[in-house]
DNA sequence: ACATAGATTGTGAAGGGTCACATTCTCAAT
DNA sequence: ATTGAGAATGTGACCCTTCACAATCTATGT
């Protein structure tokens, strides 16, 4: 409280105080090696004194450089990847600024955004866009110039990106329920204009149909608890039976599973539920959620990596890497009882 | 790819352009009143056409303001209040750049990561600290003369401060049980180092003791699924019988409930049980978990809403803002079948 | 003793805006 | 015709760094 308010020193005071000019300040300042002990010490004595501390935004505008990465989510509900993007951002040596565009936004109001951060002098940016709703070019494009990486756009897009391969996650659970030997399985798939949640989908149907099985057991939840309860009370209300449930994600699984349950159908003894993702809790559903996992922590980390590699190193190649999921099993699957 | 990679234009090349001076256009982007109709829209012209863009380290510069909040996060797994963070920051025109300190953090590190933001040009931060690792003290004393705003610290701190009354929730709970009839009540408490953790343990054991009952039945967990399911099999194997539980949160008593389950308990009818948060998919736990609610987006808004007017109206007068968590009964409490 | 390379330090000019102030223009009132 | 207020525009200094280069110092080899 008893603010003294004096204004911040600058690299001139030091100087002036150390008695060396403001380039050797800025030197000792950045590590530069040729700096005699001796003055080093006498700068560091006195950006002590003054409590010196660099005005970024000087050196921002000095170099072009901030050291800053913006992150855009269009939801974040879905931010899974985050703590880890934190953890390597901060590692190799940059801020997180995070906007979030709600995927329902107009253009404008994206362009708007997108805009401002061009501005923002940042360094690269992140964009975690799981929703169809702007295309990759197009969000390319509103970026303009600066390095950027996406996360979760399509498999196969030509453009800086790490992806999970869906479809290969999909198969996994799919392939799970017909090696125990189900051949009536439904889905509650997530909204369908979610990247992710329209591949798994295709993937069912798909696989279904090359295996002559009835693949119009589907309907389309939202990724929430709500929806998972919601979809399974559709699909029994529309007379429909199945011994296996695919369920687009674990919070939707949690409410197919109340559900289910609420209407009278034991798990896994009546139906078998697969989930999709693997959260912490999924180990202490009742009963205990067969599911597929997503490393969100390696999709995390490797956004980072690549995205720094870009900034950082002019000839790092565009490309797109991408993460395989993998099965988990637990209680909720077993072999239909017939 | 076809980056023509020129310079970016800046003030004076608009300026050149339309034919007018540089800080004509600098009131034309600031939206200063007095230009004329005519001259604006020559330097709006020249704008769009060199697709110029502010430069906001410089405007940084010159200001001495960054429009940027941060927010200090302890643990990313808490994070609740984020999207209401985020949302109402940009409604107010700032950004928010995120860091998160380990709890764990040495006071070093710690203190580094908050030196470096002061440097970062910040107008002000908010920091989202449950746990009791640093004092408020010191924590203000890091951040040093920027403004900011504690959410979640100690009910009645004497600093800027948004909080939950921990206690009233507490008492909701318990009074709840106590009404239903339950006078073995035991708790899954959250991790004591956590503020609302211990508040809430504080306050059930203080309640239990005023009516003269057992307030010995109580072990600690960590918030999440699998500590829950641990707390509960602890007081079992130690031949505790319980006919309530009070469960430190919601991700707990979604492992309390699998426990008591696995131990041929069921809820309610031998146990009841009461969470805290009311997450989303408290409605869909088996059964539906009665629980206190907590409403983080009216904490994330009232923490930005005060940040932003402690930056931008001097005389705000420095309060701690308290908010009161509500009762929410579903199906996992009912009296006791004695 | 002296040239020379290498280490150390200093200088001037950006970098791209804002601010305070000075100047010019416009137009109604005297 | 003259004054003056207010609108519209321009000028110079400053915000705090870094960069490229120039200048000085030091120690080494001959």
């Amino acid at each position: 409280m008893a603010e003294s308010q004096t204004k911040r020193a600058t690299l001139h005071d030091v100087a002036h105080l150390a008695g060396v000019s403001y380039q050797t300040v800025s030197r000792v300042i950045n590590k530069h090696p040729n700096v005699s002990r001796n003055t080093r010490e006498k700068v560091l004595g006195a950006i002590d004194t003054l409590d010196y501390r660099p005005n970024q935004a000087a050196k921002i505008l000095a170099t072009g450089r901030s050291h800053m990465i913006q992150l855009i989510i269009f939801d974040l509900s879905y931010s899974d990847p985050l703590p880890a993007m934190l953890y390597w951002a901060r590692k190799f040596g940059y801020s997180l600024v995070i906007s979030e565009i709600n995927p329902r936004a107009s253009r404008n109001e994206a362009q708007e955004i997108l805009e401002d951060l061009t501005s923002r002098m940042i360094d690269g940016l992140v964009i975690y866009t799981p929703f169809l709703h702007f295309s990759h070019e197009e969000l390319a494009e509103m970026c303009h110039h600066l390095p950027f990486v996406m996360a979760g756009p399509e498999l196969g897009a030509k453009m800086p990106s790490v992806v999970f391969d869906q479809r290969h996650g999909a198969r996994l659970a799919l392939q799970h329920l017909l090696d125990l030997g189900h051949r009536c399985i439904a889905e509650v798939s997530g909204p369908l204009q979610h990247i992710d949640a329209r591949m798994r989908h295709e993937t069912f149907v798909a696989m279904m149909q090359a295996r002559g099985l009835d693949s119009s057991l589907s309907t389309e939840g939202d990724f929430e608890a709500p929806g998972g309860y919601e979809g399974v009370i559709r699909l029994l209300d529309e007379h429909k039976t199945f011994t296996a449930l695919l369920v687009g994600n674990d919070r939707m699984a949690m409410g197919a599973l109340h559900a289910l349950r609420a209407r009278g159908l034991r798990v896994p003894e009546d139906v078998s539920v697969v989930g999709f993702d693997d959260m912490l809790e999924a180990a202490y559903f009742i009963p205990t959620l067969t599911t597929v996992r997503q490393d969100f922590d390696a999709l995390g980390r490797q956004c980072m990596e690549y995205l720094v590699s870009i900034i950082e190193t002019p000839d790092t190649p565009l490309q797109q890497r991408v993460l395989y999921p993998e099965l988990v099993v637990r209680d909720s699957t077993r072999p239909p009882t017939s």
